[in-house]
DNA sequence: CCGTTGACCATAA
DNA sequence: CTTATGGCCAACG
């Protein structure tokens, strides 16, 4: 199914204003940004809040799962072009397409 | 109002 | 390493 973009929704408006504030060259997890979010419950509807947007400026690439790697969405094309953009800003990949959490991932103080 | 369905995560076995 | 489970929101028909 997918998700249509709704400006009225509250937790998925949260999520936006979290992600915005990830630096370039850094990534954050789903679960991450839920916790940082005040919602630590909800890692899922973090995705689920990026499949809705539409033209909002959230820097939705830096976004990765909690095992480093990029989520899949029934076309690998996602997955291509976020990888790309990411490498653009200096991510270096594995070679199981995984990145080092421990390098790349944004860390704030007192999380 | 109800059922279904989605970019997930931590934990247990 | 793998599979299963509980947690939980929003959009749609």
């Amino acid at each position: 199914m997918e998700f249509r973009p709704n400006p009225s929704s509250l937790i998925f408006n949260r999520f936006y204003r979290v992600i915005r504030r990830i630096p370039r060259g850094r990534v954050a997890t789903y679960g991450q940004i839920a916790r940082m979010a005040g919602l630590p419950a909800h890692a899922r509807y973090v995705g689920y809040a990026l499949a809705t947007l539409s033209k909002k400026s959230v820097p939705w690439h830096r976004v990765i799962n909690a095992k480093g790697e990029i989520s899949k969405r029934g076309t690998p094309q996602f997955a291509f072009r976020q990888r790309a953009l990411l490498e653009k800003e200096g991510v270096v990949f594995g070679q199981n397409d995984r990145l080092s959490l421990k390098t790349y991932q944004w860390k704030i103080n007192r999380e």
